[in-house]
DNA sequence: CTGTTAGCGCATTCAC
DNA sequence: GTGAATGCGCTAACAG
């Protein structure tokens, strides 16, 4: 039914190679016949099948992507910059969502195969060493966005810095009972997630350059989301002396936290501050003080890192890391004078 | 490097049509033979080249799917449904992030090669008549969802009753000068969606239901998006005699128009009644009154649709048409009196 | 510059 | 039940 490269080639009165080499824009191809062959083509309707191409030349054009929870905002928006720039280049972009350890754990396997995609992202999980190996063994091209791994490619943000700039603020508002809520520990290891835990120890670090100490009971960890957020942040406000600001990993967190606050009709800055992390789009519309990241551009240089490392110039800098600022807004001021 | 069907087959002393038939589960296999098969595989650490298998059977096991801004919320939501469902069926998914119009033209055109999917679903955009007529003419497997158009499969929502609902509820509080807050006119066209247009439609159904002469200084559209909304709805409330409630075509524009309020010291919903569509996640958290519809579901349903369709049997329903549902929270409430 | 050839790895006929 | 043979549509390497 669909024309072939032969019928177009039969058509042009050329050989199939000449075809090809049209298709490929190959220079090796005189005005005139390629003009005969371009032709052709359009009289046939011809359009190459990318499945034979891919199969005789081994490139699929295609790269994965491993996505987890790719609902969450800030996940969304790295997957914008990773599309925009694959298709910039010609490439397909094939999503896994991550969403169970158990699947996790099949796609991080499954992209050893590189079979369907010339290549892969990983989006914030970092990949166990055994799976490290296998991927290396593989010769998997892979670039890892948002979080980095012994020997891999990829590029992220200081978390951990992140979280002390967040926290210094906090500080130098004059706040000294500070809360914080991250992920659980179950969801953190399942999943091999870094940045909640790495912003905790930001979090620590700042406390400490500040003198000041850091009490267990005011680090609080649930499932990431507004919900588990929202009772932590309760929990952490009934306490006998509450926190007077409290530091979310992450910005769905902190909203979490403001309807705490809401529901104890405690006044945001007034009574607590609060700051996430993100800066995801409806932060602005919160007024949610937070740390900016560069969410689309680091999907952006995810994709070009992969692409550089099946181009086989691997970049310079193994893990790139990328800029964050602390964007102050409403939810944080002085704590209430005592 | 990788081992092949071939290497396998020698490894179990086997032809290579029978390791062929144990792969895809043939039942024309001794099951002493098939042990054989099975344990050369493991021994090799043999997985077969998807690509061959594609090249050889022309499937691809790989759906595309065209979505406009699918950082958009409510895209999101629906794009999850269909990842969830493809995977479940063994499928993978491809993405296609439209956020021009030129892309738009050029997705609808290229999956009409159905080469290196098996089939697509489009999200919210409708195809134009030559379009349609191209995919009939490629014979390519299409669901839409979110939209429907003469002759395709897919699924959707009544977008026209569900601006009467929400409009209808602001009638029954008591209010008589209802703005509306859409989508340009422009982005509606190049495009080609429907919802807005057709929420709005459904507005004007439900005035003239119940004899409220619609004004036409009181519909404004503008570009999707909060900031639009914003500047829209303020212009509405610095009407000389301005809406006492206005209804917007999404959750996102529902959000401008809360700023809107904000921004004039509004009290919604004291002094303005709003309303959204859609239900999207933060709609909960605003406390926002709007009409929810099952976008998880309408991808599933998509893709559900889509694999009856590749199987060969077509659904019943060309379009089905899922249930909507108002969501009351504290945004509405009858107006202030005069 | 151009035509011809040999596979890419597998599914799918066929004979046996 | 099983093995061998053909071809999917194209790229790449080779002669010319």
């Amino acid at each position: 039914m669909a024309a072939t490269i032969r019928d177009v080639a039969r058509r042009a009165g050329v050989g199939l190679g000449t075809v090809s080499r049209v298709l490929n824009n190959s220079p090796l191809v005189s005005p005139v016949t390629r003009k005969r062959v371009l032709d052709a083509i359009a009289e046939l309707r011809y359009s190459p099948s990318q499945i034979a191409r891919s199969f005789a030349s081994g490139k699929t054009l295609t790269v994965s992507v491993i996505a987890p929870f790719f609902t969450r905002p800030s996940v969304v928006e790295r997957l914008r910059g990773i599309e925009s720039a694959l298709h910039a280049n010609g490439y397909s972009l094939v999503v896994f969502n991550v969403e169970t350890a158990a699947r996790r754990d099949t796609c991080l396997h499954d992209i050893s195969r590189h079979d369907r995609s010339d290549g892969a992202l990983i989006i914030s999980l970092t990949p166990r060493e055994d799976e490290i190996l296998a991927l290396r063994e593989a010769g998997t091209a892979v670039a890892m966005v948002d979080t980095a791994a012994e020997g891999m490619y990829g590029v992220r943000i200081d978390d951990i810095f992140g979280g002390e700039v967040a926290v210094r603020h906090l500080l130098d508002l004059g706040h000294r009972r500070i809360g914080f809520v991250g992920d659980s520990d179950e969801e953190v290891r399942s999943f091999n997630f870094s940045s909640s835990r790495d912003r905790h120890a930001g979090y620590l670090r700042a406390l400490a350059a500040a003198g000041v100490a850091p009490r267990a009971e005011y680090a609080r960890y649930g499932a990431h989301g507004r919900y588990d957020a929202r009772v932590l942040a309760r929990n952490l406000l009934q306490l006998p002396e509450p926190p007077t600001a409290i530091f979310a990993a992450s910005d769905t967190q902190a909203m979490g936290v403001l309807e705490a606050a809401r529901d104890l009709k405690l006044r945001v800055s007034g009574d607590l501050s609060v700051v996430g992390f993100d800066d995801i789009d409806v932060a602005e519309y919160l007024g949610l003080t937070t740390v900016q990241q560069p969410l689309f551009t680091s999907g952006k240089r995810g994709v070009e890192i992969l692409l550089s490392l099946l181009a086989g110039d691997p970049p310079a800098l193994q893990s790139e890391v990328l800029p964050i600022a602390l964007v102050v807004r409403a939810t944080t001021a002085p704590p209430r004078p005592t």
